[in-house]
DNA sequence: GCCTATCGTAGGCGAATGCTTACGATGCCC
DNA sequence: GGGCATCGTAAGCATTCGCCTACGATAGGC
């Protein structure tokens, strides 16, 4: 047992994290719902959060989004007065988008919301467990993807 | 702060592990492609993995898929002989399913490829983060859906 | 024996998604 | 100032997925 550490028979990665993922989705759904958000906005509310300008098309990228089908979400957010969407003057053919306040407070009022709920899965983890989970969780997450994929990727 | 270790911001969960999830999927692609498998039909392998029998209702519910939409993938893995399908003696209604020798065999030629790939992967974390990772992920994984979306379940 | 439920199979519907094309307005390189 | 690229917008197309209905065969309770 010495060398062999971890050599337990595990499912796959993918296996693991895709219904995983599915499920976590499925726990937001009804928080979205109660402010009237759908997933796409509330991706678009977080890809907006640091961020204080942005075009459309970079933000679509950033939230893995196509750039055709994020606008009418665009359009309802902006209606709702949750995002500003003002002309570039400095690039008249791009939109310059942030949050409003209030799309700011929606955002941290949901978010805090869907994390308090992932706060009381993880709490049933042991302590190292978890601080490892997160780390490690971040660290995959913050991969370019072609590094997850082991593609050459778009030379 | 002393109390406070972790409280970085941190991305949801969902949002790490949705797109990290896509990006496995597709590290897995190729490989299956190589060995003519579609996703539902690994996934099938999979489930056929230990349970020594089963009936068709009960794969689909195990894998996710729905009961009328994994019967081509059926169709087709029996005709390449990686699964048997014979109708239960005991109930001649349900067909008894199990894998093959060449079905086995493709399932650990396939999985061994497909965790090699991720072991690449996971051999950039840190010693400790990873191990808590995959326990963490394993535990995760292994709770029944309810427990992850709250929800009381279908009582 | 009847009634109800389940199994496998078939087909279809509606929503979501990724991808593509097109178009007018505009910016930038040279 | 001409050619090429990018931006936002609109529309369409093919695929996938979850879900639903239906149907014949069969089990099982009573």
């Amino acid at each position: 047992m010495a060398g062999n550490t971890e050599s337990e028979r595990r499912p796959d990665l993918a296996a693991m994290m895709v219904p995983l993922g599915r499920a976590l989705v499925a726990a937001e759904l009804p928080v979205l719902r109660e402010h009237g958000l759908a997933m796409w906005a509330y991706a678009v509310l977080l890809g907006l959060d640091d961020e204080p300008v942005h075009t459309q098309a970079a933000l679509a990228r950033d939230i893995g989004a196509d750039k055709t089908r994020i606008i009418g979400v665009l359009d309802d957010l902006e209606e709702r007065g949750l995002i500003h969407r003002q002309p570039d003057p400095r690039d008249r053919r791009a939109r310059l988008l942030s949050l409003t306040a209030e799309g700011r407070r929606v955002r941290d009022t949901v978010q805090s919301a869907i994390q308090e709920r992932e706060e009381r899965l993880l709490a049933r983890l042991p302590e190292e467990d978890r601080r490892g989970f997160l780390r490690a969780l971040q660290t995959l997450a913050a991969m370019p993807r072609a590094e997850i994929t082991g593609e050459p990727g778009p030379s």
